[in-house]
DNA sequence: CTGAATCCTTCGGGATACTG
DNA sequence: CAGTATCCCGAAGGATTCAG
C-alpha cells in the first residue's frame, strides 16, 4: 500500500540494502576483521604455525569457544590451514595459508595507518570532550 | 591464592589483556571500522559534505539513532565536522576532515584486498562446505 | 529538519561441564 | 590435548515517541 510509516519504508530499505551489504566483499572483510579475536590470531600465526592450545595461552583470555569458533571460520574462509597429526594425544597444528599471509599485510597496512593517526584521534577526543563534553 | 581454575585464570588474563587491547591503536581502528555504518558513512562522505537527511536516505536502512551515534563518534574522533546553520529550519552539514579523507584511503586498501582475494574466499568457502558439511 | 530519550528484543560471547 | 554442548547475561541496536 502506498500509505507506509516513514519506519514501514526504512525497514523494505533496509532489507534491501542488507543483502546489497552482505554481497559487498569490503563489507565482508570489515566483518571478519572487526572480530576482536581474528586479526589476534592472525597476527599469532604470522610468525609460523603453532598449536592450539600454544594459541590458548598466547591469546590470553580468549575462551576454548571462541578460539575454536575463530579458527574454524578462517579454516572455512582459507586464511588458516589446520593439520591433525593423529598421535597419541592429538596433536593439531594451525597455519597460515599464503591467502592468510596476504590478510596479514592487510593488517600491517592498518596498523601503521593506526599507529600514525591514533594521536590524532586522541588530540580530537580531548578537544571534544573538553569543549563542552566536561559534566 | 596459588589454587585458581582455569576459568579465574582466564579471568585473570582477560583482564590484563582487555587493557592491553584497548590501548591498542590498531584493535581501537579496528573496533572503529568494525562499526556497520562508519564506513558506510565515510564513503558516502568521500563524495562531498552531505545534509543529515541526505545521508539518511542514501544510507538506506539507517535509523535516525544510529546515524547520530555513528556520526557523533566520528566527530569526536576528528573524522568528520559538523556545520550548523542556523537558518529557519536548521541546517546541519557533514563532511570528511582530512583526517578523514586520510581513513578514507585506508577504506580504499581495505576494498581492495577485498575485490582481489574475495573470490578466493568464495573458492575456499565450497570447497570447505562441499568437503564435508553438506548435510 | 535534526536530533534526544525511552523501551524492548535479539544475540554474541563468557562460564561451565563433558567427550574422543 | 582438542575440542563440543549448554546455559545465561549484558550490551548493541531497532522502533517509537517527543523536542528544539
Amino acid at each position: 500500500m502506498a500509505t507506509m510509516t516513514a519506519a514501514q519504508r526504512r525497514e523494505q530499505a533496509r532489507a534491501e540494502y542488507d543483502a546489497f551489504i552482505r554481497g559487498c566483499p569490503t563489507n565482508q572483510l570489515l566483518d571478519r576483521l572487526s572480530d576482536k579475536w581474528v586479526s589476534l590470531v592472525v597476527s599469532a600465526l604470522a610468525g609460523g604455525a603453532m598449536r592450539y592450545s600454544d594459541l590458548g595461552r598466547r591469546i590470553a583470555g580468549v575462551s576454548p569457544k571462541m578460539l575454536t569458533q575463530t579458527l574454524r571460520s578462517l579454516e572455512r574462509d582459507g586464511i588458516v590451514a589446520r593439520t591433525v597429526t593423529p598421535s597419541v594425544p592429538v596433536r593439531v597444528d594451525y597455519e597460515l595459508t599464503q591467502l592468510g599471509h596476504s590478510l596479514s599485510l592487510l593488517l600491517l597496512a592498518v596498523k601503521d595507518w593506526a599507529e600514525t593517526h591514533i594521536e590524532e584521534v586522541h588530540e580530537a577526543r580531548e578537544r571534544y570532550d573538553g569543549s563542552d563534553g566536561d559534566q
